[in-house]
DNA sequence: GCTGGCACTCGCACGGACGGAGTGCCAGCC
DNA sequence: GGCTGGCACTCCGTCCGTGCGAGTGCCAGC
């Protein structure tokens, strides 16, 4: 019906005006602003059905009306399509991004960017250890009875991990400790490092292998268990910018991010086939983002999804540019570490 | 003279009140909460001497007081004492730096410690790489061209570098590459390593002298040369508790905490003789610091000081009690590493 | 089903009055 | 000489009443 279709569109003008100027929008001003080819007084009518329908709502009496949760839920799904990138923009992506030496310069660089890109706070998940294949593992006597394990993934990740012996170790056991470990872990992927290490400790020297137990053991606890993946998280300045947008105050969303573990969940819980995915408001399912939505995508090599990367901010946000930024920025960054 | 004497007393009185109340004191007040042992009339007569002196100003004719940075550097200079930590906070200092199991976590556990303790905004550097020695180097070949250096310093930092060689490097001359940067350089202070580069490249065997250039180049300009230096920020939530201290906004301030430059040559200029340096509002010369002040400290293990750690907050901060925990926390992390 | 008109509601900005806190100064006292 | 109580003055913050403008809902007419 043509009724509807109006409606559909009455709404996606209050979202657009309502973003790029944080009024609450009424009706003569947007018939102003949009050739809607109706009167005011129809927009009004209009309006009382879509807030009765739950999508706008009214601060206060003779306000205008504001986007709900649901309204901006309806915008994104039905009434943006993704604005493409301007060519300076795909510029910036390249050239903030080339010339990146190593991984955790990658992520500084790609938080950074989308921080710049949106104007928003941006998440960089570091890509899941459990989906990482082993490249390498090194170990590197401390002293006599403190061991460090050094992993590096095929994605480009150095971990790190002090493990203390039971008893003193010899320099040779050390050497050949290395060796057994190599051969048993490089290639594999650290989410079935935990199943090899019985077949390791029964194939292993008789003298090493309490050693061997109590190292792989350390290496599969720090390195393999969920919630060791970490988080780059920056733009936090841009929360300043809307924090007229955050009535109460800054400080839970601030701690929510501090707090990696809330916004990880968010981020890693992306859409395997690669569509971006937009959380908002309420539909984050944590207090402290209750007034926040989150847009992530997840970025990988190929078919392998490595982690996820994405921005925070307020629910009144242009999730279509948003929506374009993350995206285009997740698949630069699925082709930098695809080379390295 | 009793003079002079009792108007410090009275300086230090509208420092504390001011501190903890955040409303200009008046004289009144500060005769009723304080043993001043004179009336408020007489107080009167020495805060406008304090005032003329540039000790304290009044926001607006007839309001109270408030204390001027160069109030607040006499206060410190002078008139505070260490606050002793109570031993509640001793202990939560041990239960939660123990248990770390890496540098990178001991670090993540100390600035979130420092905010806690303080309520401040806390900022710890990496151990700076500069007096730091090779505790190990690995190579790891990535690809035929492409190599992956590993360091591995005695503080305990893993810092990586990808290297791009002008040619495919053969299996058998990463081992030999291996061997000879480990002789050169393992036990090295890095920042000798520059020095040795050129010896290196002279005795190597000719068939990788090239390759032997390239990579110790690297290895010297990433991890040597200074500006590689990473600090850990956290705690920036207590930002907002203290929004009203800043009355523009927060902005410039969350700006240059994430840009890292400024904070960490502020963090990274510590007392070499281990003493708790406070920088007070303008004294930073840099503009977004303008309202702010630091506390920083260096850590270290005996006698090498391997970086700095404090906090960043109003100019009206608790400065005793800061001091004390930003010293205690250095001490701690400083034996913490010496351990490992 | 759309439109113009109209009465109504409210939030907000403006402005004046008021009270309170704090000061500076002065004369008197120890 | 230094301290004290008293007093007049200044000025900020708050409160309240008013007016205005934006926006709405409803209704009659096309």
């Amino acid at each position: 019906m043509a009724h509807d279709e109006r409606r559909l569109q009455v709404l996606r003008a209050i979202v657009q005006d309502f973003v790029s100027t944080n009024d609450p929008v009424g009706s003569k001003a947007l018939a102003e602003r949009h050739d809607l080819g109706v009167s005011p007084a129809t927009i009004r009518n209009d309006m009382a059905v879509l807030e009765e329908q739950g999508y706008i709502a009214q601060p206060h009496t003779s306000a205008g009306r504001v986007p709900t949760d649901k309204g901006y839920r309806l915008f994104v799904d039905r009434l943006s399509s993704v604005k493409p990138l301007s060519g300076a923009e795909r510029k910036a992506i390249e050239r903030f991004l080339d010339g990146a030496v190593d991984l955790h310069d990658v992520l500084g660089r790609t938080v950074r960017l989308l921080a710049q890109l949106t104007h928003q706070v941006a998440v960089v998940q570091y890509p899941t250890l459990s989906r990482s294949a082993v490249r390498h593992l090194e170990v590197v006597q401390l002293s006599a009875s403190r061991l460090l394990l050094v992993l590096i993934t095929d994605t480009g990740r150095v971990e790190q991990r002090v493990v203390e012996c039971p008893s003193d170790v010899a320099r040779d056991d050390v050497a050949d400790l290395r060796a057994l470990l190599g051969s048993a872990f490089t290639g594999a992927r650290l989410a079935d490092a935990g199943g090899k290490v019985p077949d390791l400790v029964d194939t292993a020297p008789p003298h090493l292998r309490a050693l061997v137990a109590t190292v792989s053991a350390a290496l599969v606890e720090t390195l393999v268990e969920p919630g060791e993946d970490r988080l780059v998280v920056g733009g936090t300045a841009n929360l300043a910018r809307v924090a007229v947008d955050f009535p109460g105050s800054l400080r839970p969303l601030l701690e929510a991010l501090e707090e990696q573990v809330v916004v990880l969940k968010l981020i890693s819980e992306v859409d395997s086939g690669g569509a971006v995915l937009v959380r908002i408001g309420e539909e984050n399912a944590h207090e402290a983002l209750a007034g926040a939505s989150v847009v992530s995508v997840g970025y990988g090599t190929g078919d392998r999804a490595l982690g996820g990367l994405g921005i925070v901010g307020p629910t009144r946000m242009d999730y279509p540019g948003n929506m374009a930024a993350v995206r285009a920025v997740a698949r630069y960054v699925g082709q930098l570490l695809a080379e390295s």
